[in-house]
DNA sequence: AATGAATGAGAATTCATTCAT
DNA sequence: GATGAATGAATTCTCATTCAT
């Protein structure tokens, strides 16, 4: 435990300044300070400034991809998959908040440039939430649930930017709604857009668990 | 003419390269370099880097926010100019790439901080956004073309929201449709999300001029 | 002439420094103290420390692989041009007593490396000296005022070595006999072990100019 | 024998190291790896990193000055003696390459400084050489063998020159002769320099044991 | 003896900005 | 208006060494 102290106590610093100036505001000199720890003490650990900022990134982009994995390997309906699928991410969001912001505000300028390496494995952890997307929406044109007007992939992609764009304002304090208000608006208003009959219009089909 | 040449050279380099690397890695003397002028002319003419950024900034946002005001201005219904305002950003989008560019990538960064002062007037620049949306809501509600279910004002934010993730990730190359099917798609997906009626889901009614 | 002040004063320091010091344990700091310059006006004019040392060396090389060159080009006989070769090298030495220990100390800890590029373009001009070499040495056997006993080039190169080896343990004070006293016993030396005919052992045959 | 081989893992690591690239240039982070121990296992055994380049300097020069001494203690004539010495020294070159190039690289800059100390006393090391040189010179001039136009104190000076010179191209891939032939064209070449009478120019006298 | 986390004093380099010409 | 040499504060990173366990 005590050997991990340290570590700890710099990604929190680090998260902290990094959210509330952004990754190219802050030196390492204030990590280590707000940390309590030598300068030094950061490239013992991380190897680099970058490297703070990707265990971060890490830490949190992996959470969040795996509890949309699973959330979507559970099989339920198309519609009630996406409605979870938005649950979650406003969730994640929630209980990650300053870690979405420091990725929110510093990616892809940390992760983008190379075509190999580990920048782009790590653009790949995002690029899995369009597949995920996709699938749902294939699945529920399938089950009868969704109604999709253009192709599944490229509404899959506009979803991915649709929960970024409202995440980061969220973040950046643009939007004021409250957050899981924010969620049940993004729901319905996906819902009402996807929405398979006219019937239904503004009604949710069934129960869905959420 | 020979005075604003060098300015133009030096807006052209500058955005070409902000657009490339970002606001943070230019440095001043490569733009010098790419305009073919001098260091110190950039400090003649815009007094700081940030200088450059603002002026970019704000011609590209004031076109923006003009063409967005005049376009409520006409007096439309609600849903006719909401399909309008959308039509019209990724228009602007498509015609302004790269200054969009720089902005998506280094908007707030630039821009954020201070409560009052220069910085804080150039949000407010894009907050008019909100305010225009949320115009237009009003009044389709009012006209009965559009059905909202929830606050106008929130609503806005979410849909600037929208319009925001959508176009960063689109210029960013994170979305691969092209962009008037990218616009087609947002305007049919805002369309059915706040259409009125039942009967009128998956159709759009009347004829908008676009 | 002012605006080239600087810039001299700062490779005077540096020759100075490195000369004494060695160029790993010379910051960059001590530089520009001791050239009565900003820190930053180094890497105005010379981009980096390597290309202080490089400046440096290139003048220094440049001029001594010229004045080899153009030695080599009179045509007079083997053994003349061979004295007159070692000659030449001494007398450069004197004259360029700092640069050669800075080069002698450096190098090739900052030329050796990469196979090509502008580290393997710098080691060249000091290999041209074995091709100079090996030049003088055919034309003494081709008029026969030089006895080879080996190859031409294996005995250039061994030649040089001997030249390196002497030049670097003078400069370093490891021989205490004096510069031209020392370019007698090398011309001496070397004359002997490549002497053609025994009955001139000892002597040198007509008159050789210098 | 655990304990001392962990201690002799750290010299194979840190004199592969040391030779490859340099001993400013490898950190003791990358010896402890390599030789597989922790990074404080170094000082407990060497007490710096300059205590391990001792180490490997002290071990590989003693062998060779005490080599040198004995050859130079059988009280063979001056030319067999010098003979003798040169295919020592080559020898000793080809059993400890390595090593070799290690001190190439980074003696005097390890070594030189102070007037006193452990520094000075290890330069004496090989200072040792141009005494012993001095010694054959001096023999072979007594017994009529060799033949000096200069005073043996310079021509034993002259001489180590040489043979650090062709040692270090050797080393450093700038000479291309095989080693063995390296050190017959050294020995023919200092023969013929100091051949005693015009007959011999060209012939070796009587039987050198080599 | 062995470990390896922690240190902190430097080191090279960057770059927006100034100002004398 | 235009220049570009000069600046110096700031920044990331290196690494030999120490010391509690």
């Amino acid at each position: 435990m005590g050997e991990t102290q340290k570590r700890a106590a710099i990604l929190a610093a680090a998260s902290r300044l990094f959210a509330e100036k952004g990754y190219g505001n802050t030196p390492t000199s204030e990590i280590a300070r707000e940390a309590g720890v030598a300068e030094g003490t950061l490239y013992h650990h991380f190897g680099s400034k970058d490297g703070i900022f990707l265990t971060i990134f890490d830490e949190t982009a992996d959470g969040y991809v795996a509890g949309a994995e699973s959330l979507v390997r559970e099989g339920r309906p198309g519609a009630d998959t996406l409605r979870d699928f938005i649950g979650f991410h406003f969730d994640y969001l929630g209980r990650h908040a300053t870690q979405f912001l420091i990725i929110l505000r510093d990616f892809p300028e940390r992760i983008s440039g190379e075509k190999t390496g580990p920048a782009a494995f790590r653009r790949k952890k995002f690029s899995r939430l369009t597949s995920l997307l996709s699938e749902i929406l294939d699945r529920g044109a399938a089950d009868g649930t969704l109604r999709l007007r253009h192709p599944a992939r490229d509404t899959a992609e506009m979803l991915r930017g649709i929960l970024y764009g409202t995440t980061r304002h969220k973040m950046l304090g643009i939007i004021d709604v409250p957050l899981p208000r924010l969620a049940t608006m993004i729901t319905d208003f996906c819902g009402q857009a996807l929405s398979p009959t006219p019937e239904t219009c503004g009604k949710r089909p069934g129960g869905g668990r959420r």
